[in-house]
DNA sequence: ACGCCGCGTTGATCTGGATCAAGGTCGCAG
DNA sequence: CTGCGACCTTGATCCAGATCAACGCGGCGT
């Protein structure tokens, strides 16, 4: 079935909807097959975690999924864009390129977040699937015309989007200030941090979890080369700061070691 | 007058309005003394700029006037902070700091912008005015809950949040990609932009405006240092990119010229 | 008038990260 | 098995921008 996605987006029409997101759900999360949102993944944090169950319904009404692959373009920039979207499972960037082919990553979306914008139709970004991703998407339409109706769901996407800019102005500091070593750092704290969730950190705590980026999608998101973000693991890797099993596995010994090279006094701070 | 105001932040009665107020205008826009918010000179702009006339009285009713001399801090970074406001006139900052000392800017300020953040009660950043700056404030508690009886500001709230994400997210291009040059480029085609304002931009227009930015503020905004930022601009000079009058005044004689010399194809990127 | 201070410029030198150039490893298709 | 392509590492060299240092200018307090 995965291979007869094909190499591009592929609208799942309803009848596909339960075994493609018992695939999804198998490859990334381990869940159980679900078309309904209250065993969804991400209720509690994404745009409707704060509706009602009667806006949920109308929600659930609207709704559909769309399945990305590994690699695989969502959309680009300046193109239409007639719909938004919660990640539900997998990783997925926002780039912006330069005519000379010089791009930087502006986010990563993480499942919970938030695609698209309320009020404009064309992206001003590049969204792409890092792993294979699943979405959980409304028609733009739709979807304003209920935020207007429901304020629950207009009220969770400010505080989202305000989280989401303080996100960018702590990444900001990194990519104006920080050294590369620091920059790597600072992301492996990041995603860290992710992986902690909720739970308080602990002293000197050891932490362990994959990379779901590649070199050179690390390097486009500290505004590095690949050579500078591999020299600088080889580096970390030397000093003990981290261990590396395989490429992508990275165990940090001491969680508080590492947060003293990236130069960040608060913990809390490393957010995506 | 002016004098009398001392170093630290005061807060106008409402006996000092009319005249603090005429003065900052006087200096700022040139304005008539107006303590009410029908002649606001942002209010087509700023967060109250959707609501309805009784919603703009509950507005009035709540808001106050600070005002912050040149230099000076708003509020640091970690302090507690019980209001909102939105700048009048004049030009603010928003910085972080590492322990080390170095700091980058996060966002620049401008009449119309929106300080603080519903919801939380610390700043990630500290705030300063760069020039003399007129606030217009509202308890947050008294705000927080006018934006749940009153969707417009809610509504106002996030479109400005999202435009303000997308211009941190072209930021952190700038600042993960471009060269010095370019960012210097860059910086004068956003501040040149705001001058134009919406009037659409001819080709090769000729533009003149007031950097309200001292080299050092430009190094933070740009991640650079001040000796890179003047040589750059000496550079520009040089290249006849720009001409400049004295140290603040900036001729640009060919805006095409300079957006090229910026790595920006689409002038309407260019948004502080 | 004087000296000081904040701000900006310019020159000399250093260096972190980019660039250029090989190779290495792994998975997969033929 | 072999070859190929995607991904990563490592080495040699280069250079844009940082750093260190000196100086110029204008405003302001004494």
């Amino acid at each position: 079935m995965l291979t007869l996605s094909g190499t591009f987006a592929v609208v799942l029409r309803y009848t596909q909807l339960e075994f493609n997101i018992g695939v999804q759900m198998s490859l990334h999360e381990g869940l159980k097959p679900q078309p309904n949102c209250s065993n969804c993944p991400i209720q509690h944090r994404a745009i409707c975690a704060q509706c009602e169950p009667d806006e949920l319904r109308l929600l659930e009404e609207i709704k559909y999924y769309r399945s990305f692959e590994a690699g695989q373009t969502v959309i680009w920039a300046g193109d239409h864009m007639d719909f938004v979207a919660s990640v539900v499972t997998g990783v997925a960037t926002l780039t912006k390129t330069m005519e000379d082919g010089r791009t930087q990553m502006v986010g990563l979306m993480l499942p919970s977040d938030f695609v698209g914008r309320p009020g404009r139709d064309t992206t001003p970004y590049n969204v792409t699937a890092v792993t294979d991703v699943l979405m959980c998407c409304f028609r733009k339409k739709q979807f304003e015309a209920m935020m207007i109706r429901t304020p629950h769901i207009a009220h969770r996407l400010l505080a989202m989007t305000l989280d989401e800019l303080d996100a960018a102005r702590e990444w900001m500091l990194l990519l104006g200030r920080k050294t590369a070593r620091e920059k790597i750092a600072s992301l492996l704290a990041i995603i860290a941090r992710r992986d902690i969730g909720a739970a308080a950190p602990r002293q000197g705590q050891r932490i362990a979890f994959d990379l779901p980026l590649t070199r050179a999608a690390m390097a486009d998101y500290l505004g590095l080369t690949i050579e500078t973000v591999s020299r600088q693991f080889t580096a970390l890797r030397g000093d003990g700061v981290i261990v590396l099993n395989g490429l992508r596995r990275v165990v940090v010994p001491n969680l508080d070691r590492l947060l003293a090279e990236a130069g960040v006094d608060d913990f809390t701070e490393a957010r995506v």
